[in-house]
DNA sequence: CGTGATCCTGACCGGTTGGTCAAACTATTC
DNA sequence: GAATAGTTTGACCAACCGGTCAGGATCACG
């Protein structure tokens, strides 16, 4: 893969085919049971000529995950310490399940690495992910001395959040033969219910 | 495999311990990525004596699952509807948690199964499942009538707890990554927090 | 002890997988 | 319209996969 800047058109096009193709094939079978026959007819090429534009399976796997890192952590990441703490995190949470409405894929994909030991982000998470989850545990512990926030660990507020949102793209399956016949009303009943319960959650009492 | 009854010394040792190292091997690798020699290797035993006692690779994986589901449906089979609500989902809460803890390998295999769109337990999700969920929202929909319960949607409340508990076993790579240099230490302040959080989150206000 | 049932293994097989390569084809540039 | 750089392909390969099989080792029991 040669730098961006140095990219033809073909170059530019088949890239972003094939990063597309992948990401369907690796986010629901996983990385061993992704294969690049799948990839390549997923992205109209041939398998050759894929590995033309990557070196290697792994290599397409890893600008995935590469690519996704930076995203995921960005509704986190704009957790205002301006704003009122429980208004915050129920935005965050409603932005975090809009991810999983928008971007089931890239869950799926993600959740697949973590479930399977996480052998190729574990640096990410001990790095970047493991510094904003401190600076914000920070800010949530700031609002909670101050009594505008019930006392609960932060970090483990912050998992739930992770849970209870991804846990609609990453069991997807699982909560539409639960709610069948529904349609993709769910994502808004589960806004609905998030809002409500995070807002309970954290409310403080008298 | 013949059926219990008529098993021999040998054949419940030697499916015990290739059924505990497939759920190693499937519970990290997901079913494409484990192979039958890493189960066999796990087990002690050779390939083709694996395969002496299971007929194929789908079927061991097929007996983990089965053993599986009903487990899994146990601790919300047993949210009583004589309890105190607040007190019984605390209770589900915590039973799910400690399987959490207890459990982690089924979990992950759980989650594996599902994010590959379920395509083994599909039945037992639309079927078992699905009406055991229903029963239970009913009931704590009649707690919430009667004014006991904060009025949240029983389903995604469900959803919610599954979450928030299987997070601990499917993502542990992930806490651990962030919660660290903890040891173990995490499970009991989950355990906290989770009957903090809901009992913040479910008890009505005046 | 013997004998039949159970258990185990090395060698093997067809299919699939990630990856290579030389050669042919196409786009861009002067 | 060459010459060059970039793109595509069919044929191929070694490694690995799930699974088979004939025969040998071992066990349980009369």
């Amino acid at each position: 893969m040669p730098t961006p800047a140095s990219q033809t058109r073909i170059q530019k096009e088949n890239t972003a085919r094939i990063l597309e193709a992948a990401l369907d094939v690796f986010s629901t079978l996983g990385y061993r049971g992704a294969t690049l026959d799948r990839i390549a007819r997923g992205a109209g090429l041939s398998k050759p000529n894929l590995l033309y534009y990557f070196p290697s399976k792994e290599a397409i796997h890893a600008s995935l995950l590469a690519g996704l890192m930076t995203n995921w952590l960005d509704p986190l990441r704009r957790l205002d310490s301006d704003g009122d703490p429980i208004d915050e995190i129920v935005a965050y949470v409603l932005r975090k399940l809009e991810m999983s409405r928008l971007y089931p894929r890239e869950s799926r994909l993600f959740a697949n690495e973590i479930l399977q030991g996480a052998p190729r982000i574990m640096d990410e998470i001990e790095g970047d992910l493991r510094a904003l989850v401190e600076e914000k545990s920070a800010l949530i512990a700031q609002w909670q001395a101050a009594g505008r926030l019930a006392p609960i660990e932060p970090r483990h507020l912050i998992f739930s959040i992770w849970a209870t949102t991804q846990h609609y793209a990453d069991f997807d399956v699982q909560v539409r033969g639960i709610l069948r016949p529904q349609g993709d009303g769910h994502f808004d009943e589960a806004a609905d219910f998030l809002t409500a319960f995070y807002r309970s959650a954290l409310t403080p009492r008298g």
